[in-house]
DNA sequence: ATGAAAGCGCTAACAA
DNA sequence: TTGTTAGCGCTTTCAT
């Protein structure tokens, strides 16, 4: 397959009988070339089987690619702390020597922060920008300057419903909530169902967790359409709150031991699960959080449904990387990664 | 932290009045150099903060690594064909342009094949090989040779004891047993449970089944210590004799309705399970070879535990790689990989 | 023990 | 439109 020795540009120009410079010229297409030559020229990288060499290319130009990272601000123990840690994973210490990743935090329940973030990952002029879609407006106004710009981009964890990104990176939201009620029933009949859900306020918010619950439904309604499916509500920041809804919850309805939660704070619960042990109970969330984590190692909660966030970011930046550094489309634009399903039993390497 | 200016060779030579030639031996400290110069050079790189630039050593260098991997036949759709496939994800395209891997197949039943292109590799002299180690005291011959070669190595799938490995990527055994029955039983009291084993011939070959056998066995006297447990006993090579070997046990023991397989085989039996269907059934295999995810698919099997082969032979060729490329020592040696279960409501995205 | 100099393959600025 | 040339930062050979 390779050939025996390395072409090089010097190859081709002597076997067309041109220069380096103009052979340079149509690697990049950019212009300035005869017809003929460009014809005589891409002729002979055919035949002669002509690779570039990425490294004297990249000293060459000697320039640092700057990929901006667009993420709600990284609470430890969050969600987008997790994803965050992926950005350290691209150390591919080789390619890294031209990459530069910086990060643009904002306050994901206040879209003006967005929009400041937003304005500077512009005012920074990156080769390319990761984001997730938390406003919707708001994330369609800066995309489309990218566009504009001519700045890729990549979306993770969810996806709007426009078109012009590089690539997507992220679990399909629906399966993963069909999968959530396989785990939680276990494939069996179940008499009653909990789900606890986190009051929105009207933040003008996408919720990837609406596709999940339907999928969800979908499920009961098709294997357990007589189980009873109770919603209850909380408030993130209010702890007590919290207990007082499970307290009063469970006192009503002693009977019911399946618990699920949509979104990754399935944590904000257990506290009250410990104080109240049920050796029947079965508790399903989603996301590595380190508490989460915890919560399955105790056996608080039976199984966590994970996306491995730091994998998309991490993608997200080769994807943008390689085509910043050599031009190239990723061949697919939408990669629904793997729900990995987490017990207390394969948690340990995770 | 990055200096605003880029500090290179020059910057240093400058600095300590040495010349480019000098400071290019005290980094890769190949002698002939003054103690006084290399104390000289040494300081200066630290105050400077010098950090080579990988583009122009790999330029200036060109040499094209060999990673061999030395790995049983691939038969398609086995295990081995599994871990083959990983080969091409090393396309990381800036790595790769000074990266070639070349593949070494043996018969995994036949220790002389292994013997003969073990040699082949030595012949190939690479910069690291890619290894599992199937034939205990030929392995050990092999790794003996490349340590006195200087040539670094790295485990995949299973590990032998000895020590000279650059680094190790596998499943933990034991703990993919325990996983396993914690799947099968679905943490319920069950009251029978069938094995089905492969019928080894005296190859001297490792097993790595054996440990995950105990790790299955383990959970199963902690969680289940009435459950009898039957062992059954199959030729790979004899299609008939499976199934009547199974049409003998499952008429002596109709009430039988969990089966497990530890290696990568129970697409063997699945042709029989579909014929005789059982709507009770709970059925748990290992590894995401191609009849095994079809079988999840249809309901056969319910639950396979997987550890991606792939991945495995990525990371030890990266690892391989940075140490040939950069000299980078992995700061672990021992990876356990995480074991994904898979169901039939999360394969697809595999 | 050290320095000088010629590349590695490609890019980009400048001439022609 | 095309050719020439000076690097990019590092390695390596050959003098000294």
């Amino acid at each position: 397959m390779a050939q025996n020795e390395k072409i090089t540009i010097n190859d081709i120009a002597r076997r067309t009988g041109l220069s380096k410079g103009t052979v340079d010229r149509v690697l990049h297409n950019r212009g300035e070339v005869s017809r003929k030559s460009y014809a005589r020229v891409m002729e002979a990288i055919q035949e002669l089987g002509y690779e570039p060499n990425v490294f004297a290319s990249l000293l060459a130009k000697g320039k640092k690619h700057l990929i901006a990272i667009l993420l709600p601000a990284h609470e430890p123990g969050t969600f987008w702390d997790l994803a965050v840690s992926g950005i350290a994973l691209t150390t591919d210490s080789v390619t890294s020597a031209s990459l530069e990743t910086k990060l643009f935090e904002y306050d994901q329940y206040d879209i003006d922060s967005f929009r400041t973030a937003s304005a500077a990952v512009l005012e920074a002029a990156p080769s390319g920008v990761v984001l997730a879609p938390m406003f919707q407006e708001a994330t369609q106004a800066v995309t489309e300057q990218f566009q504009a710009r001519g700045i890729p981009y990549c979306f993770i964890d969810s996806r709007p419903e426009s078109n012009g990104y590089l690539a997507y990176f992220g679990m399909p939201l629906h399966k993963s909530g069909y999968l959530c009620a396989d785990q939680l029933t276990r494939g069996q009949d179940i008499s009653s169902v909990l789900i606890i859900r986190v009051r929105r306020d009207r933040y003008q918010q996408s919720d990837p967790t609406v596709n999940r619950r339907a999928g969800f439904l979908d499920y009961m309604l098709e294997h357990s359409p007589e189980c009873k499916i109770d919603n209850v509500f909380i408030d993130p920041n209010d702890p007590a709150g919290i207990d007082q809804v499970l307290e009063s919850y469970f006192t009503g309805h002693p009977d019911v031991h399946h618990i699920v939660m949509f979104n990754s704070r399935i944590h904000l619960v257990v506290p009250f699960l410990r104080r109240h042990p049920d050796p029947g109970r079965r508790v399903v969330g989603f996301d590595n959080l380190k508490a989460n984590m915890e919560a399955l190692r105790d056996g608080t909660v039976s199984v966590l449904i994970c996306q491995r966030p730091e994998e998309q970011v991490r993608l997200a930046i080769e994807a943008l990387a390689e085509h910043a550094i050599l031009g190239k489309i990723p061949p697919r634009k939408d990669h629904f990664m793997h729900m990995d399903i987490l017990t207390r039993y394969n948690v340990e390497d995770y």
